[in-house]
Formats: structure tokens, C-alpha cells, sequence
DNA sequence: TTGAAAGCGCTAACAC
DNA sequence: GTGTTAGCGCTTTCAA
């Protein structure tokens, strides 16, 4: 039992619930909430009544209550491993907007790419009942997937998960553009700052690279290669592609990140880009196009990626049958090359 | 009056409710809420039937329905302009990591800069009962924050706001550093890329930017200003303050993204940073530490700045007696100047 | 140690 | 058009 709280019950005191709206306006709580909601038409004068009662209190719909009725929060959670990799970042703010406009409230659930806290936060999500989950995963292997039981619908971002809808860039294809820009520029002799093999979108980023190297007859080299994880420190390596000759005339990074730390790393080795050696990213983040010059790069369509994914989890939410048994959507979204200015032609006589 | 469900009221089908995880359990919600809650004992008989109830269910507890009863959420909602921003993104996501070890939620709202649609985030925000809010105002002008009622505890991020608790840098003094290093470095004709005056903290960094060098005898031309949004377009104005003669040595933007911006637009000018013209910058996002040679800039602590805020809303939200009485606090944290490689001595013989 | 019951603030039948 | 009422899923007195 609740002990009575020593509240006015009728001054401007009173808290601010329906019921007590109702009671200033001398109405009855279904009246005004179906004020509220539009979902009745009052009788002029009850309605300003209504209003004045609503004023007066400074009252507001509690959601909270109002979801636990409806069971829907319009709320969806969003999981991604970081904000400051500048791609998850651009994501995040794309999809806030793409809500905004849905008028859905966005939970951001940072995993710091630890699967614990990952699923911590899937449980907690589920727990405060959005109506949906967006989520960048993180387990490279994807056992985990396949076991993830959705009690919410749930949309993967960024890399595609079998047995569950995803959104994702078309990786494959991201790669041929890079390896055919590449070969068109005249390079033969290619290095490869490439993340994690084991991770489906490097994976498929490599496959395409390769299967169009190997299509023109060309191959990276082993030497040529440097495997890592897809961060500063992988780029920072890049003079280890540079230990003995036939030094490579181009690199190609499977992201924009590593691109620039290499960059960096190059500068100060004395080489230049794209003059000595051509550079290549992928994803397109921001930064990319305030180097000097420019970088060339794959560009992932974060805005379609963002809103597509929207969209797929609103239908899912909104579908009346069991989204359980609908089969997947993949919705894979095409890469573009931007051509600009760290690609040029092999030097001339040779290597620097 | 609700339908009956055609759900079977006692198989695993049930619904994962406290009350059906006590019928299953042979025992009363309350005792199920007492072993959820650890707020009671349960004899090891009890405590096994509610375990085993609650796993054949997989059921979690709904946050919703305990919050409409707590009258807590354990969620808090952050409005700031954008998140591509990188000082925004940095902080974002350093927010989060604090609330995370608090086990709290974070409602993430991005107002764009535009006030109807910050004022909506906040007013959702309240109907959604977050237990308080951290925010970036966008009011330029702060006419609005006086009147900001709140019926949450609100601290306010990044800009000082009079008649409300804040956290935010110490910019006078961060305009200082700049200034001091500047000078000491042998400059005397300085340039400012400077954001809107009216904006607080821009205002704060010029004028103790300006009362160094005044007490060095030195002014800033009218001719070597340029004011404007702080954002790359003002940066790649930066020629601007090269149409005369006498050039100056040095420039000082009032943060990092201008400062980026401008140096692109130098390079591609011809000049060559540091040699020919210094530049300093003011935030330290992540990317100056990857120019080549890494910018010189006035570090803002955002993690001490993101930590202290939360900490601050939190103390706010625990405090028993009404928030709304306390003198507001204001939390300045010292920004840092980092030396690094875009500030040197002026150029010997004259200019370029 | 456990249970009965009230009630958080809201919506939606249904009756008038 | 408006009111009555039950109940969303949970916690918490209070009594047993």
C-alpha cells in the first residue's frame, strides 16, 4: 500500500498525472486522453477546459506509463563498438536523424568491441522494451549469431550476419573498384594494408581486390602484405612494405584510417603520394577529403546504409505477422569510387 | 477491458511476466520481485523453483513497468548539436563509457543546431522521464537558458551557462596558452580565424587570447580577422589574410577543424606549415595528431569534461533535498597547450 | 520467509 | 461526447 503523500490535491501543487488534469478540468481521465491522442472529438468547451487543466500543471504524458499500456516504447537501440572511428560515427548520426524524423528516441550502446558489454547491452535494451535493436556486430567468427534468439527485431548494420536481416556495404565490389582504379592507373606491383582476413567485410573486400588482380594476371606479394588489426597501427607499419625491392608503387588499405596513418608514416619516410607511391582507402570518412591532396578512396554510402537499416527494422516493427518467421533481407548497398587525388600514375624511371 | 490472449496460461508459451514466473514457480510475485531485487531471503527450496520458472520462461524483468513504479529510469539523455563534430563525438562517446560504468542509459539526441528541434529532444526527453539530462545548448545568445524550467536536473555541457550547473573549459585560458606560445615563439603579426564573437566560448578564448597580447603591446589587424561559423568553409578562407602585406606569421584558429581546414587551404596556396606561416589550433581532436607534422593546439580535456558532468547530474539526481534550491555549480576544467609541429619561429628574411 | 493487495500513469473497451 | 473501469508489469507495505 502506498502511504499518502502530503500533497495538495487540488492547488497548482498537484502532480502532474491525467487523473489530476481530469479532476481540474472536471472531466474524466478518458476524456483527456483521448484529448491527447486525438482519437475522440471533444465538445469545444471541454476541450478548453482540458487545455487550461493542462496548462496549469505543466503536464506531460508519461511515456513510461504510456508504453507499458501500449507496449511500445518508439524507442530502438543502437549498438556499435565505438563512435570515434569516424565510420561508426557517421552512421550513428545518420540514423539518429533518420529516427528523428520517425520520431523514435535512439538508445547508443558503445560495445568498445567487447562481446560481454555487447550483450550486456542487448540484454538491457530488451529489457527497457525498444521496439527495436540496429547493431553493429562484433564477433569476427559469427558463432554467436546464429544463437542470438531476437525476443525484439533486430537489424544487423555493417556486416551482414546469416540468418538475420543486415544492411551492409557491398564489400566484393568495394574491392574490385579499388583493384580495377588501381590497374587502370598503371600499377603492377601492389601492397596490401589489410585488416583481419578472418573478418567477413575485409574478407570480401580482399576477394574482390584479388579475384580482379588475378583476372589481369597480378598477384600481391607476400612481402607485399601486412595483416592487422584496421587501426592507426596498422598504417604506422607501412614501411615495412618498403624493406627490399621491387618496391610496391601502390597500396591499397581496407580503410580510410589506415590509408592515413600510412600516409603519415610515408611522409615522413621521405616518400610522396601519390607521386612515389599511390594510396588507396576504402569507407570515405570525412577526413579523407581534407588531405592535400585528397584521398582516393571506396566510399561506403553511410546515408543509404543508415537509412535502409531504418527502415527495414520500422517495416519489422510494424509487421503484424511474426517478423520470426519472415526469411532474412540482405540489403547490400553499392560502394563508389571517389577518384581524387592520392592515385596517380607508377613513377617513372623506377622506384624512389 | 482487455481481450482475453489465446495464449495458453501455463505452458513455456506463457508470457514472461513476473506474475507468470511465480505461478510457475508455486509461489507469489512478490516473492519472485524479493529474489530479483535480493530485498528478502528466500529459503533455497523457494529460490530454486523461482530460478528454474524464470529460465523456462527466459524471462527478464520489463524496465518500463519498474521504472513506472520507481519513479526512476537509470536512463539520461544527451542533446548536443551533431556527432560528426569531432569534440561532439569524443565527448558522446566518453559519456557513455561513465554512464556505462554507472549502469546507466543513454538517449542520445542530436538537435542539428536547430533550437525548435532542441527544445522537442529536451521536452521528449522529460515526458520520457529520464532521471536528468546533459546538454550542449545551442542558444547563442543564452536568452533562453534563464528561462529554461526544470523538472529534471539538467547540467549543461561544453558552454557555461548562468542560473544552471555546467562543466566546460576554461577557454579564456585556453586563449592565454595560445597566445603565450605564440609570442614566446618569436610572432608578432598574428592572425585570427575566429568564430562568431557572440558565441561564449569563441568570446572567451579571443579575449584571453587578445589580453596577452595586449600586455605584450600587440593587437590582432582588422585586416588579419576573419570571422564566421567555426567550421571548413571559414577555414579555407584563410587567404583572405594574405591579400597585403605586411603577411602574418602566425594564425590562430579557434579550433582544430578551422585550423585543419586552413592549413589544406594553405598548402594548396603554397605555403608551407610551419615554415612559412604557424598555425595553432584549439580543441585536440583525434586527427591533428595525424597531420604531418602534427598540429599545435589548445587541448580541451574531454574526458575530464565528460566524466566531471556526469558525475555532477549524478550527484544531482541522488540528492534527496530539490535540486532546484542548490546554487548552481560551475565546473571549469584547464585546457593543455600541446607543442607539437605546426607552430615555429617565423620566417628569417621576411615573408614568403 | 512468504503472500495479498494496492497502485505507479496511462489507454481502451464498453456503457451511457 | 463522456465516464467507468480494468489492467499493462512491477514493487512494496503490511500481515500472516
Amino acid at each position: 500500500m502506498q502511504r499518502a503523500e502530503p500533497v495538495s490535491t487540488t492547488g497548482p501543487g498537484m502532480k502532474a498525472t491525467i487523473r489530476n488534469v481530469a479532476k481540474l478540468a472536471g472531466v474524466a481521465p478518458s476524456t483527456v486522453s483521448h484529448y491527447l491522442n486525438r482519437t475522440a472529438q471533444l465538445a469545444p468547451e471541454t476541450a478548453q477546459n482540458v487545455e487550461r487543466a493542462i496548462a496549469a500543471l505543466d503536464y506531460r504524458v508519461n511515456w513510461g506509463a504510456r508504453s507499458l499500456r501500449l507496449k511500445r516504447t518508439h524507442s530502438i537501440g543502437l549498438i556499435i563498438p565505438n563512435i570515434n572511428t569516424p565510420y561508426f560515427g557517421e552512421l550513428a548520426g545518420i540514423i539518429e536523424n533518420v529516427l528523428w524524423d520517425r520520431s523514435y528516441q535512439m538508445l547508443l550502446c558503445i560495445s568498445e568491441r567487447d562481446p560481454e558489454r555487447e550483450l550486456s547491452h542487448f540484454a538491457t535494451l530488451v529489457s527497457r522494451q525498444v521496439d527495436g535493436i540496429l547493431m553493429v556486430y562484433n564477433q569476427e567468427r559469427e558463432n554467436r549469431a546464429a544463437q542470438t534468439k531476437t525476443p525484439v527485431p533486430l537489424v544487423f548494420l555493417d556486416r551482414a550476419v546469416t540468418g538475420a536481416p543486415s544492411v551492409s556495404s557491398d564489400n566484393y565490389l568495394g574491392g574490385k573498384l579499388a583493384a580495377e582504379h588501381l590497374i587502370s592507373s598503371g600499377h603492377r606491383q601492389i601492397a596490401l594494408l589489410s585488416g583481419e582476413p578472418a573478418i567477413r567485410n575485409v574478407a570480401d573486400r580482399l576477394a574482390g581486390f584479388n579475384d580482379v588482380l588475378a583476372r589481369h594476371g597480378l598477384r600481391v606479394l607476400p612481402e607485399h602484405t601486412l595483416e592487422g588489426l584496421q587501426d592507426l597501427e596498422l598504417g604506422s607499419r607501412v614501411g615495412e612494405l618498403f624493406l627490399k625491392r621491387p618496391y610496391p608503387t601502390a597500396v591499397f588499405a581496407t580503410n580510410d584510417i589506415v590509408a592515413i596513418s600510412a600516409w603519415c608514416e610515408l611522409v615522413r619516410r621521405g616518400f610522396r603520394v601519390p607521386g612515389d607511391v599511390s594510396l588507396i582507402g576504402f569507407d570515405d570518412i570525412q577526413m579523407s577529403r581534407f588531405l592535400v591532396p585528397p584521398l582516393t578512396t571506396v566510399a561506403q554510402a553511410a546515408p543509404r546504409i543508415g537509412r535502409e537499416a531504418v527502415e527495414l527494422l520500422v517495416d519489422l516493427i510494424n509487421r503484424k505477422d511474426q517478423f520470426v518467421n519472415a526469411a532474412p533481407t540482405h540489403v547490400k548497398v553499392a560502394p563508389a569510387l571517389m577518384v581524387r587525388g592520392s592515385v596517380a600514375a607508377p613513377p617513372e624511371g623506377g622506384e624512389p
